[in-house]
DNA sequence: CTTTCGTAGATTGTTAACAATCTTCTCGAG
DNA sequence: CTCGAGAAGATTGTTAACAATCTACGAAAG
C-alpha cells in the first residue's frame, strides 16, 4: 500500500493550472504577455516554478513562446479546435478498439469509468456548463485509459486540457447542449464496451465527437468559419465514419 | 564544451540533443538517471537550462520523470514503438488529406520538401542508416508541414525525434532496409500530392508505415513480440487500410 | 536473522542575484 | 514630418547558493 504525498501535484503543474483558469475566468486573454516575474509575484513564489509552469502550457499549445521574447496566451482559431477534435476522433477510436480486445470490461478500472459518468447525471453538475465539461472529459479520459496505450492517452489528455480553454477562448456557447443526449450515447457506449460490441462502440465514439462538434458549429459566428466546411478537416469530422 | 548562441536553438534544446545522441550513440541507456548537477558539469553550463532540456524530453516520453527522484531514460517496448506508428500512420494520411485539397504542389514549400527526397538520393546518406532515417523523416516531416495544420505536425514532429532513439534502444536493425524501395513509394506520394490524387497519395502513406513496421519486425527478436500481432494495435498498422 | 529506525550523503526543488536580450522612447538628421 | 541611432528600462536567460526530499547504509530492537 502506497500513500502519495498529499500535494501529488508539482508547484510548475499548480501554476499551470491557475493559468489555465485564469483565461477561463477571463483575466487572461488571448495576446496577453505572461510575464513571469508578475505571476511569479502574484503567486508568492520565485520565477523558476512559473517559468516551468509556462513552459508546460506551451507544450500543450496553450501559451506561444518566442525565444528570448517569453510567452504570451494563444490565440487559438476554430480550426484549431477542430484539429483537436480529429486528433482525439482517431486516437480515441483506436484507444476504444485496443481496450474492447483487451476484455476491460471486468477490471476494476471499468467500474471508475462508470462512476465518473454517474457524474454527468449528478443535477449540480449539469447545472454548471463548465463542471459538465469536465466531468465529460474525465470520464473519456477513464475509458481511455483502459486501453494501456500510454503514449495515445497522453496525447489525448492533452487536448483534453485544452478544450474548456479553447471553448473560452473561442466564445463557442456549449449551454443548449442536450444533456440527456449526451448521456445516453455515453451509455451506449460502455455498453458496447461491456459486450464487446466493437464497430458499436466506434459508432457511439464517431456521434460523439460529430454532435459536439456539430455543436460548437451552431454557437458559433457565421462569418469565422467560413470556408472551413470545404476543408477535408471538417469533412472528416462530420462525414467520414471510416474508423481509423 | 562549448553550447553557444546559434540562432534558432535554446539552450535547452541542445540539452535535450545531446541526451538524445548520447542515447543514439549508446553512452545513456534505458534505465540509466539523468543527474542534472553530472550534465550540467559535462557541458560546462547550471543546472537550470540542464533541467528545462530534461523537461522538453519528458514530455516527448523518451525520459520517464518522477516528483523528487529526478529522471531516467526511458525502457520503451515494441509495443510503444507501435502506438508511435499508428499515430503517424493516423495523423500522417490525415494531414496529407489536407495538404492535398490546399493545392499545395505550387508552393515553395513543396520544392523545399522534394530536396529533401533528394538526400535520400545520396549515397552517402544511404551508407549510414541513421542518416539515412533522419533524411526520411525530414522527408516526411516536410510534407507533413503542407498541410498547415500547427497541431497535428506538432505531434508527428514529436514522434519523429524520437522513432531513432527508439529504435537504437530496442535493437531494432533497420540495416536491411530497401533504399530503392523506400525511395520509390516516396515518389509515388510526391506524384500523388502533385496531381490530386487523393487515394493514391493515402495509399503510398499506407504502404510506407507498413513497410517500416514490417522491416522493425523482422529485425527484432519474436520472443519480445509475442502476442503483439494479436492487438489492434498491429493489426491497425498492417492489416486495416481505412484512411482515419 | 529480519526489521525498524535514524543519520549522512546525494539529488532535486526553489530562490535571488546577475547577464543577455529585447522594447520603447527620445532626439537629431534628412 | 519621417526615419533611424542609441540610451534606458523591462523582461527573459543563466547562474550559484540554499532548502527540501529521497536513498543508502548501518546499528539497535525484536
Amino acid at each position: 500500500m502506497s500513500l502519495e504525498p498529499l500535494p501529488g501535484i508539482s508547484t510548475a503543474e499548480m501554476v499551470a493550472q491557475r493559468i489555465r483558469d485564469a483565461i477561463l475566468e477571463g483575466t487572461l486573454r488571448p495576446g496577453d504577455r505572461l510575464i513571469e516575474a508578475d505571476i511569479a509575484a502574484e503567486l508568492g513564489i520565485s520565477r523558476g516554478p512559473v517559468r516551468e509552469g509556462i513552459r508546460l502550457l506551451a507544450a500543450e499549445g496553450l501559451v506561444v513562446l518566442r525565444r528570448n521574447r517569453g510567452a504570451v496566451v494563444a490565440s487559438p482559431t476554430f480550426e484549431d479546435i477542430l484539429e483537436v477534435y480529429v486528433v482525439r476522433k482517431g486516437l480515441g477510436s483506436l484507444a476504444l478498439q485496443h481496450a474492447i480486445s483487451l476484455d476491460v470490461a471486468t477490471a476494476p478500472e471499468f467500474d471508475d469509468a462508470l462512476v465518473l459518468l454517474d457524474r454527468l447525471r449528478d443535477p449540480e453538475v449539469q447545472a454548471d456548463p463548465l463542471l459538465m465539461m469536465d466531468a465529460d472529459l474525465a470520464f473519456q479520459s477513464a475509458l481511455f485509459d483502459l486501453s494501456g496505450l500510454e503514449r495515445i492517452t497522453s496525447v489525448l489528455d492533452q487536448t483534453a486540457r485544452d478544450i474548456p480553454v479553447f471553448v473560452r477562448v473561442l466564445g463557442i456557447t456549449y449551454d443548449s447542449v442536450d444533456h440527456a443526449a449526451l448521456i445516453e450515447r455515453h451509455d451506449h457506449l460502455v455498453e458496447a464496451i461491456r459486450t464487446h460490441h466493437r464497430d458499436a462502440a466506434l459508432r457511439a465514439w464517431d456521434d460523439h465527437i460529430r454532435s459536439t462538434v456539430g455543436e460548437f458549429s451552431r454557437g458559433y459566428p457565421d462569418a469565422q468559419i467560413e470556408g472551413i466546411f470545404e476543408l477535408p478537416l471538417m469533412h472528416h469530422i462530420l462525414d467520414h465514419s471510416s474508423h481509423l
